[in-house]
DNA sequence: TGAGTATGGTTGGTACATGCAACTAGTTGA
DNA sequence: TCAACTAGTTGCATGTACCAACCATACTCA
């Protein structure tokens, strides 16, 4: 690791600061408002539901930890969905007090349809970009991601130990 | 433009639609939870403050264009950061039922701190990085934004004239 | 084993961001 | 000059989020 960055590495670093602050206020609407049927389900439960899907099964707890959200909104989010019908609530054999969240079907084809509205949308803005541009793109997201997440998590257990 | 995509481009779109998502949800939080001080200005405000600063006195019109955000939340925002003296409204001379809004000193200052608070946080996700791939992703990001603006402009503009 | 504590989840209250509809006040053009 | 338009504000509804208070179950240990 370096002690002294450059010029460049800084100048880096405030485009990214920058861009990421119109990012995160654009690229909602991107998918509420370029996608006319997007709106199947609620950006929150998107992401809900893909996760469901990607990894069975899961508790409250466990999808709160997840997306570093507090527990109550997933509640809350996870109520909404099961109202819908897109989700069921199983009891947990192994602790009465949770409970197992499972994709129905229909949940099941409400996100395929949604993912692929989504991916459309995503699609059609990186239309033309090269193919390495593309995979660049993917990989340093979610190196980002990853960093994202570890500082969440890690200032999560600050709290809980100071 | 090609007709057909590789497996390994459509890979990489989903890859991007998916950890889009994450990033979007997680951003803010970082910016909140990881800097102790940088709830100097909330998210909304500073995005106005910075946008204020680099353009010059701007009327609200201008920043709900350029944010592509409803007039009514602008407004609101406005309001509340002439409240808190940070942003000065100025007559418009060309036009009297419009105003244009400056930053005032005190909002200077304030985004002056925010913004390096924020540049921090962004340094320190971004620490291992090489100067490599911090170019290229500072240059992915401005250029996905560029499209997310086109994207946004266009169905606007389809809005208001179908 | 029973009291005290910890944990998983829900609910109430609150705050903020946002959009649409309705409104006011000023501008423009036939 | 009057009708149509435009800039901005305000009222109302919704989605997302947090914290605090709470319930029920699980765990711990004297």
């Amino acid at each position: 690791m370096q002690l002294v960055e450059s010029t460049a590495d800084l100048a880096s670093v405030e485009s990214i600061e920058q861009e990421l602050t119109l990012l995160v206020r654009r690229a909602q609407k991107v998918y509420l408002r370029g996608a006319p049927a997007a709106q199947v389900v609620e950006r929150a439960a998107y992401g809900i539901l893909a996760w469901l899907h990607d990894m069975g099964p899961l508790r409250p707890g466990a999808l709160a930890a997840h997306f570093h959200l507090d527990a109550s909104t997933i509640s809350r989010q996870v109520t909404s969905l099961e109202q819908a019908g897109l989700v069921a609530r199983e009891p947990d054999a192994e602790d009465r007090r949770a409970c197992r969240l499972r994709l129905t079907e229909h949940g099941q084809e409400v996100l395929t349809a949604t993912r692929a509205e989504r991916r459309g949308v995503v699609r059609g803005l990186l239309q033309s970009w090269s193919r390495e541009d593309l995979a660049n793109f993917a990989s340093l997201l979610a190196a980002f991601n990853a960093g994202l997440d570890h500082q969440l998590s890690q200032s999560t257990r600050e709290e809980s130990q100071p």
